[in-house]
DNA sequence: ATTGTAATGTTATAACATAACATATATTAT
DNA sequence: ATAATATATGTTATGTTATAACATTACAAT
């Protein structure tokens, strides 16, 4: 994911603000932070990462379960993806197919993309039909190298 | 993946001897019994799963290297798989598409089931082609109810 | 005021994975 | 056959990721 501009990152912060308001979920102060901290690390982002991130900005330590609580409740809503195969957190810019996201993870630079494809998720639930399966979540991660990186 | 029979847990065992053989690739003890543990397991099976059971067979304590460097060394080879959304391994039933699998778990009884589709792969890599990103590996993981557990 | 509920704080530990170095075993070259 | 090399395993310790369990706070509803 390219690096954002300030204005990006607020618009996206104040959208999950809005989304919060009008279906009335608690956006405490740290899960806030916790958004924030995400979205604006542009690269996948580790848990222990943002516990160090929340413990400087509020001057004084957190702990795991703070973090991940507030993770939970982020993802849960649809703000932001963990990534399983790198054990990582990126945020969503797309809440609305929040489902349907995949990820090109770029492993020399960490850099990621995230991939919205109809036709894509259309195959996978076809799948899910013809097995009798009905999905609760999808994991669709493709690691490799980025354009920048495959050509150095 | 549904319970399998003797004799299909051999051929699949036998299998990877041959393809160890003809690749000379070193099969030791270590890794043959850890491979056996997985594929006789019939579920996903876990790192620390496999420990407690090869400490049993041997009638002494291993340790989670042991396990842990047989598991790469098989699925380096495309003998087994790991299950990133529930940190687990499968073995792998189709060793010739071994990066093309992708797979259906179920989170209630834990059943998975493990499948290949070559068009569900292009759309893959035309993606990534698109994106000018080179693939070193692919996770597909469909988490829901199996057709048993969504009628109970 | 009291109870309910949602969130957070805190301590401890569970679960997953690897680094580092020693030892053993197999392979190859001489 | 033997030394040199490479490959695999044993062992200890520790690093990393995640959650259980219970206490406390904050604030709303009765």
């Amino acid at each position: 994911m390219k690096s954002k501009s300030v204005s990006e990152l607020k618009e996206s912060i104040n959208k999950v603000e809005e989304i919060c308001k009008s279906n009335k979920l608690g956006l405490t102060e740290i899960r806030k932070q916790v958004f924030e901290i995400i979205v604006k690390n542009n690269k996948p982002i580790k848990a222990y990462e943002i516990l160090d991130k929340i413990s400087n900005i509020n001057n004084k330590p957190s702990h795991p379960p703070t973090v991940y609580r507030a993770i939970d409740f982020l993802i849960e809503n649809g703000f932001v993806h963990k990534l399983n195969s790198i054990n990582s957190f990126v945020g969503c810019f797309h809440p609305k197919a929040h489902k349907e996201c995949y990820f090109l993870i770029c492993k020399k630079c960490n850099i990621y993309q995230e991939c919205c494809d109809d036709s894509l998720k259309d195959k996978i639930s076809k799948t899910a039909i013809h097995n009798n399966f009905v999905i609760s979540n999808t994991t669709l991660e493709i690691e490799g190298q980025c354009l920048d990186c495959s050509q150095k």
